[in-house]
DNA sequence: CGCGTTTGACCGGCGC
DNA sequence: GCGCCGGTCAAACGCG
C-alpha cells in the first residue's frame, strides 16, 4: 500500500460519511477538473440492475446509486460478510453506493483510509480489470471499487460501498502532519 | 513475522 | 435447468 495521503481534506472533518470528501485528488496539478461527476444518491428507488445485464453498457459512469433502504450502520456494525444469506430472516439489504471518477495516472487514490485488495476481476467491455478493495478496520465493512475506463484510461472510476465509522486512519505522513511540522521550522 | 497483494476457484443471481 | 457474469474467498506468495 502507498501512503500518499491525500492532502486536504483530513482537516475539514475526520468523520465524513465516505471517501468523497476527502479524496480531492492534488495528484498531478495539471487537470483543474479532478471531479469529471459525482453523484450521490440519485432516486432510482427502484432496484439496481445496472451493470447486472451482461454486455449492456460500455460506460458505467451513471453507477446508479442504488436506493435501497440504507442500513448501513447496521450492516457495517454487525455482519462481516457479504450483502445478504448467510442469514435467514435477512433480507437482501443494498447498500448504497456513491461512485465518482478522477482523472488520475494511478489508480490508487489514497483517501487516508486503510484499503485491502480482496479481488479483481475483468470487465466486459473494457480492458482494464476492476479492482476490490476493503476497509481493513474492524467493524468497518466498507468497500470500494476502483476501475480504469477504456474510453480514456486517464479516468479513474472510484464505487463506494458502505460509510466508514471511524475516524481516518492516522497516518504519519499524513500531509497535515508534515505542513505542521514544517510550520515549525519555518521562520514566520 | 505480520500484513497486504495475487489469482484461480467458488458462489449466488439472473436471463434464456 | 443451465450457463453467464459479477462479486467474494482463500491459499500462496511477496515485501518491509
Amino acid at each position: 500500500m502507498e501512503n500518499y495521503s491525500m492532502l486536504f481534506s483530513v482537516s475539514n472533518s475526520s468523520s465524513y460519511p465516505i471517501g468523497v470528501g476527502s479524496s480531492q485528488i492534488g495528484y498531478s496539478g495539471q487537470s483543474s477538473n479532478a471531479f469529471l461527476g459525482l453523484r450521490p444518491s440519485n432516486e432510482l428507488a427502484s432496484d439496481d440492475h445496472e451493470k447486472r445485464q451482461g454486455g449492456g453498457d460500455g460506460n458505467m459512469l451513471m453507477s446508479q446509486i442504488s436506493g435501497g433502504s440504507i442500513n448501513v450502520s447496521d450492516e457495517l456494525g454487525g455482519s462481516g460478510n457479504s450483502n445478504n444469506n448467510k442469514k435467514k430472516g435477512e433480507k437482501k439489504v443494498r447498500k448504497p453506493r456513491y461512485a465518482f471518477q478522477t482523472r488520475s495516472q494511478v489508480d490508487i487514490l489514497d483517501d487516508g483510509y486503510r484499503w485491502r485488495k480482496y479481488g479483481q476481476k475483468a470487465v466486459k467491455n473494457n480492458k482494464f480489470p476492476r479492482s476490490y478493495y476493503r476497509c481493513t478496520h474492524q467493524g468497518c465493512n466498507v468497500k470500494k471499487q476502483v476501475q480504469r475506463l477504456t474510453k480514456d484510461e486517464g479516468v479513474v472510476v472510484t464505487t463506494y460501498e458502505g460509510v466508514h465509522t471511524h475516524p481516518i486512519e492516522e497516518t504519519t505522513d499524513n500531509f497535515e502532519h508534515i505542513l505542521s511540522q514544517m510550520q515549525i521550522y519555518t521562520p514566520f
